[in-house]
DNA sequence: CGGTATGGTCAGAATGACTGTCTAAATAGG
DNA sequence: CCTATTTAGACAGTCATTCTGACCATACCG
């Protein structure tokens, strides 16, 4: 019964969690340098998911939402300030505070990713099939929204 | 029909496999540090992944199947040798080169971290449903199957 | 006003990955 | 047997990403 090549045994959950991650990053970001945004790096992406598109976002807000340290995300928008991707103003509200902003070539890299995204789904579901597909974003969707405040601390 | 909280909007497929995996292993490590493990670390997971548990490998073998330079996977596997998880002998089959062969306490880890893994399936069992699980299970598995080769020059 | 909280910066260190160069051992061809 | 090539690994240096700790400036509250 055993399949030529494929592995027989069962493969752990860590595998089955991390192989399928690894390889969508592996993608995009090979996608990113094709389309014209050589010069971004997986690091960056827990600025721009978490970022307001609109207004901008001040530093200590996207630390928060990336869970990371201020200082860790302040070299994260630094580097994406040099690379042009982000400007920085003057919080209208808070005049201790600075928004980073998206520029119109960070607008332009969120759009592109957002296709990209939408079309590694598509190849996949050519490899595993539509329904399956459609079932495993269901499942997945469960299990995002199954893991908040699980680990105690978190 | 939205529910309170839970987010509306279509979850990016980025998200969908970032946040299990992240959330896995948040989960991972925090039990390891409890069971005796305080000093392992997630890098450290690319040698235990791929080391042959009997006879031990080389790190040029380790560093192939982890896809890493021998350089990085030759500093891990000395942190390792540090920490008394792995111990370099002499490889008989040739002179050259040695091997990284687990200690006592690395079959330990070896044996805790699958014991945590099939826990980790269990908790997210009682969270989805079983059936959900098993299927989640299969899904994932056919993706994985479905991966290599995919990216040109992989 | 004075004290505390908040937004952000600076300095320094650790981790983990890379490239490049080098030695020693093994192997292949004559 | 001898040389040329390949292979296993070590050594040196760099870079990216994250952390801790110390700090400054502004804002808010009693």
């Amino acid at each position: 019964m055993n399949k030529v090549d494929v592995p027989v045994r069962r493969l752990t959950f860590g595998t089955l969690f991390r192989e399928p991650y690894s390889h969508y990053l592996g993608w995009l970001y090979a996608r990113l340098q094709e389309r014209g945004f050589p010069d971004i790096r997986v690091a960056h992406s827990a600025v721009v998911r978490t970022i307001d598109a609109e207004r901008g976002s001040r530093v200590t807000t996207l630390a928060e939402r990336a869970g990371m340290t201020k200082q860790s995300m302040a070299y994260l928008v630094d580097s994406l300030v040099e690379l042009d991707y982000l400007e920085i103003v003057s919080d209208p509200e808070d005049k201790r505070a600075k928004l980073a902003r998206l520029t119109r070539r960070g607008r332009k890299l969120m759009a592109t990713a957002g296709t990209l995204g939408a079309e590694y789904e598509g190849l996949l579901a050519e490899r595993i099939g539509e329904d399956e597909m459609a079932e495993l974003r269901h499942l997945l969707t469960r299990v995002v929204e199954a893991l908040p405040g699980w680990t105690p601390g978190e």
